[in-house]
DNA sequence: ATTCTAGTTTATAATTATTCTAAACTAGTA
DNA sequence: TACTAGTTTAGAATAATTATAAACTAGAAT
């Protein structure tokens, strides 16, 4: 649970304002006990919900790349063609269901790679995922 | 080195009727020393190439669909908001390179996993995708 | 060979997700 | 309180892909 102030220095250090429409966003993301996966269009209908005060869908979109670029959610891979995003930016891995569109997590220590290449040269790895793609049996 | 006739039967095997587009698309896809990676666009560039007659970009799309779906080329995890495919459907891993949009192979013995997860109940595994994105050092 | 038809191709429109634009607004400082 | 850089916003623009429906064709039947 976060507290307001809370919310508030985690934008301030990130060089983010703390304006009305990031507050509530973050407060939607990080004011859980569970992390979660979402899209900018479940986002949005989160946010939007009725009595609230309206956050247009450009400040999302906006919130959501800038909360990517300072690290407090990541960007997941899929082959959907809307993007999804992860709360839960410790390393950990995927299930994924093309079927329902829906991505689970794999605990970090539910896969072990027991060897990994070199990155090419003048390169790093900045991260590494696994997707295990689903099927019906 | 595919003959004509094996592109035919390739296409035919999966239910394909061999028009001249698809034999041409199957030409530049699978005709080729080495797999490579491509995107709907470049694969449009390489086949409407000066001279030769042209293939409609909705066609393009047709003919990756129904190629993936009959398992002769898959798609690959990316971020990017471009649908990539490989023209490898072996079993293998990629790098990514966000900065150059890049893919490379990365060798399936390259990476070994130790560990698995077991799938959800009623589901199976249909494709397990490590992706290591890179930045520069 | 000719006819027939389901499957295919095509130009073009429609859709979807996302990004851009530039005017109005506001957080935070002076 | 006034200022200004940063932010939000509605709406337009873009980009990738998918849908539409008319024209074409592979291949089977005659
Ligand atoms: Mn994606
Ligand atoms: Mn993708
Ligand atoms: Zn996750
Ligand atoms: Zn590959």
């Amino acid at each position: 649970m976060h507290q307001k102030k809370e919310i508030i220095n985690k934008l301030r250090s990130s060089n983010l304002r703390p304006t009305k429409q990031r507050i509530l966003i973050a407060k939607k993301l990080f004011d859980k006990k569970e992390t979660f996966h979402f899209t900018a269009e479940t986002l949005n209908k989160v946010v939007n919900r009725k009595g609230q005060t309206k956050i247009s869908l450009a400040t999302i979109y906006n919130t959501v790349e800038a909360f990517k670029k300072a690290g407090h959610i990541r960007e997941i891979l899929t082959n959907n063609s809307k993007s999804y995003y992860d709360t839960n930016i410790k390393s950990h891995h995927h299930f994924y269901d093309p079927e329902t569109k829906k991505l689970t997590d794999i605990d970090y220590q539910e896969v072990i790679l027991k060897k990994i290449p070199n990155p090419p040269k003048g390169k790093k790895i900045k991260d590494l995922e696994v997707v295990i793609s689903l099927q019906k049996k």
